[in-house]
DNA sequence: ACTGGCGGGACGTCCCGTTGAT
DNA sequence: ATCAACGGGACGTCCCGCCAGT
């Protein structure tokens, strides 16, 4: 028998993981401290441990979430929203999703581990081809290359908007779906 | 009164920066423990801290340079031999170019110190404002939105590229000068 | 008002030591830690501090009981039969008993506290005096000797037994026979 | 080229093994903190920690010498000398036996790791067989049995004497003898 | 009576940068 | 100029025991 309900544990892992999801984004793994994860749950290592095996633990628990929710969102509420949504707020899952790369780039047992993985997801994939189908995009250029195009801007957009320098949202857009050089 | 020539100290001096680079641009700023620098140096701690101040003062040295890169070629070799370049050598200081983004976005005291700075290089601006006028960009998007969106796509790709991933180089081009829209 | 009967108590409270007995004798004081004792006795953190203050008075409880076991069976059955069954049994007693004696031997306060105490229980001391006086121990050699004789070899046997050890029972008695034994 | 002479670091090496010594035997294992062995070496952590991996490299490098100095001593200075001297001395070593003797019982992976390994020296059993063939040690147990008696004498003196507790020598070694010696 | 969520002290380890020796 | 011994701060983890909850 439980000593606490179910819904409270799980309000806690909750708590736990929007506190440390802002600690990461902010500070990037290293720099989130256990203290600073602390202060930014509220709660103590004795309780942060007893929901996640370790920090790396915690880490991978948000980072597979927000990982891939840049093209998620994508596929889901289309390219414009999401673009708009993302400079506007700068949630912190975006800031754990370039840290997670971060991760993957510079530590070498995770590199090896992750990029054996499939790269980006499949969802996105088939959004492109669903949309080339209807005419609403160019079908003269593959749609993984169209998925790699989308993941290179999200990223880089990301990079922007993370770091807090401007991101001229209707222009890009503008540009993302004409293309840069003069016709 | 040095007992060697300035030439020698010149020498050494970039040999730390190319050992440096590889281990920040491999491990990340963080990763590169001094044991590191000293391996990929080839010299002792003593060296090292002998021509900088502290790990700080060598890696701000080194992305200082590195840190625009991406931007300079573009404007010196033109985008496309730059992405032809990029995608196929993956150099040192690409890593190290992300890196100090990384470094800028979780460092508190760092971020404020840079993000004060001037945006970008004022050359990247120029050289898209005499394409402009030239008639080889378009001029119905300022030039600043232009370099903007240069900047989210170069650094979008030097992400995949340094993360290993595979980057369409002639596809990603074509959809830059063009545009992803069905016409 | 207790809920339940005493003997239910008195049995939750053996239950506690014969886990605990385990866990201790397996792990040692310091590797018995408080998961452990949970899972040698199936019982919560909560069940164990209700009966005892803290591990300590825990293992303090146990090894009252088992730290003088070795001679107390000595002389309750002998020592041939003692030495016989410790050697096939390997119990967790015997465990807890040399636990016992590097607790107190390494702890400086626990040292403190107990080697002012009486060395070794009187009854092996009787037991001796009766033997010389019955003519099956040898007289030529004072009683309190031979008990720590028959200390150093018990201990020693025990070291073996517990390490898992091989130990020759039928030589190793006669030999300490034939120093122990009236001619 | 080393900054100092290798006598100096030879000295430093025996400077944090005797220091180490002390600790492990006066504390045990777990109970010698990093502190204590800081205190009772009189150097830092990253001195200790230079010429050592870790804690368990430390403690390794005197348990392997003092593992087996016990049965080493009994074969080199004889029995009666060994048993002399360790009563009035109560050396460290003696304390790293026991010690290491616990760590074995109660780490499970060391466990597993060490008891494959051959049982006591050779050099013991050798040594008795050649003073059975010279007529001073009984020949009708088998050499291996008379080792093992030893090696459970010595153990159980080791404690006694650890443990602060009276060793009456003359009278041990006498029964001792009694058993082991050609008549 | 019993559970287990949780706080927080202590420990081993990592690693930066100083320092004194070549 | 270069080296490597060394001091010491900070971090992640372990784990004891309290107490709120049932």
């Amino acid at each position: 028998v439980p000593k606490v309900s179910d819904a409270h544990l799980e309000a806690r892992r909750e708590q736990i993981l929007d506190g440390a999801r802002r600690a990461f984004s902010r500070y990037g793994y290293g720099g989130a401290t256990i203290a600073r994860l602390e202060e930014e749950t509220g709660l103590s290592r004795g309780a942060i441990f007893n929901y996640f095996e370790n920090k790396w633990g915690l880490f991978a628990a948000i980072a597979e979430r927000d990982g891939s929710r840049l093209r998620e969102l994508a596929v889901e509420q289309g390219l414009d929203a999401l673009v708009h949504e993302v400079a506007a707020e700068n949630p912190a899952w975006l800031g754990v999703h370039l840290e997670a790369l971060n991760v993957i780039r510079t530590d070498p047992r995770i590199r090896e581990a992750t990029l054996q993985e499939d790269e980006g997801s499949a969802e996105l994939l088939h959004w492109i081809e669903e949309s080339q189908r209807e005419g609403r995009m160019r079908a003269d250029v593959a749609a993984r290359d169209l998925a790699r195009f989308l993941d290179v801007v999200l990223n880089g957009m990301a990079i922007r908007v993370t770091l807090g320098l401007p991101l001229p949202i209707e222009p890009l857009l503008r540009l993302v779906h004409e293309g840069i050089d003069a016709k």
